[in-house]
DNA sequence: TGTACATCAGTGAACGCGCGTTCACTGATGTAC
DNA sequence: TGTACATCAGTGAACGCGCGTTCACTGATGTAC
């Protein structure tokens, strides 16, 4: 991964960057090529030369999103296991942790545009449905092995319904009220033999 | 609410109704002025006869949307019901079915929206949290009185998410599974007294 | 009941702006000898 | 090592289209007498 890097890779990674924060800050619709070239220090005029289209920025982003928003929620979650906590309440503490209610452009990308995804063009919504399958996939290896099939749809479904009830909501205190019942939900479900940590 | 209904009133009715259709099927921003208008059986012109602005519209829009897709939901559930379903069961089949996971255009828009909202203006972001809470009203009276305070948050994020994924898949095989997970945990964990109906 | 007039609801052309996309051009980087 | 040239990456003006919004006008509805 750490090549050479062109002059035009090193632009090619800012832009895509920039539209990945972009995408989950202003969704599918408020992503600009304007703005997202002025973000990576560009002029929109070259834009061309890195990508066949808008649409094409968008599924790239969306794919970048996925990792990004993976990354940081590793992070979250390897401050809580040193803690203790087991992978299923670590992962849920991270992903519905105050700071990614707060930070949806530096988030999970299914968090931030899950209702948009129907609607885009073919190649967003199949990148799109992959970042939902990793999701699913993801939430699949934390449950605990006496978990049924069925857990990790429905787990995973509780943890993005759950952050964009609580950002719809607007009033962050309602917010986090929604965050913690479905924190409490789960892991009264999926996590009972392992004692609470802290 | 039926008074007299002069002929403006009724192509007020009518630009609600279209622009309700419009902003689940279409989201926030693909809803047009002259699109709503066309369908409503007007031209664009008149439009600003009827509200201040296009956001206006889709403030409007969002309410009538919750209800309609109230109604329908209504309409579901009574057929459970009539087979001896529970409350709760019965809303969760309606809520998770085949019709309402493709029937975006008539079905609950805080499922359609929810991703699109905290990025909508003020009046709509209002009126899409407005639906959110009406939602999780809705959900805590079909829950048995067993359920504690947190119950109806985390049973409204599961259902939320789990229409939202499902939809995200655009596999409808792949999303009927979501769905059928998402019933299983809530109705295993909420409905349990209750022998399932059929 | 009939006529004249005022009001109302809607029409459709036009305006202005934003945005995706194109393209001729420039300055920098790299290569040949 | 130095010079000449080719290629590359990015610039910024311009184009075209869609869309929200405005407005002068029209035809229909309702009212006064």
């Amino acid at each position: 991964m750490n090549l050479p890097a062109t002059r035009k890779e090193l632009s090619h990674e800012r832009i895509v960057d920039a539209a990945a924060r972009a995408i989950r800050r202003e969704g599918c619709a408020g992503v600009g090529v304007a703005e997202v070239m002025k973000e990576a220090g560009l002029t929109h005029g070259g834009f061309y030369a890195h990508f066949a289209s808008r649409d094409a920025l968008l599924a790239v982003a969306m794919e970048r999103a996925g990792r990004d928003g993976a990354d940081r929620l590793s992070q979250g979650m390897a401050q809580r296991r040193a803690q203790g906590a087991s992978p299923l309440r670590a992962w849920v503490d991270a992903y519905l942790s105050d700071a990614h209610l707060a930070g949806c452009e530096r988030g999970c990308p299914v968090a931030a545009l899950a209702s948009e995804i129907p609607r885009q063009s073919p190649d967003v919504r199949e990148a799109g449905a992959v970042r939902v399958r990793r999701l699913l996939e993801g939430v699949r290896q934390v449950l605990p092995d006496t978990a049924d099939e069925h857990a990790a749809a429905a787990v995973t479904s509780t943890l993005v319904g759950a952050l964009q009830l609580a950002r719809a909501l607007g009033d962050n205190a309602h917010g986090r009220d929604v965050l913690a019942s479905a924190r409490k939900a789960i892991l009264d479900q999926y996590d009972r033999g392992v004692p609470p940590a802290r």
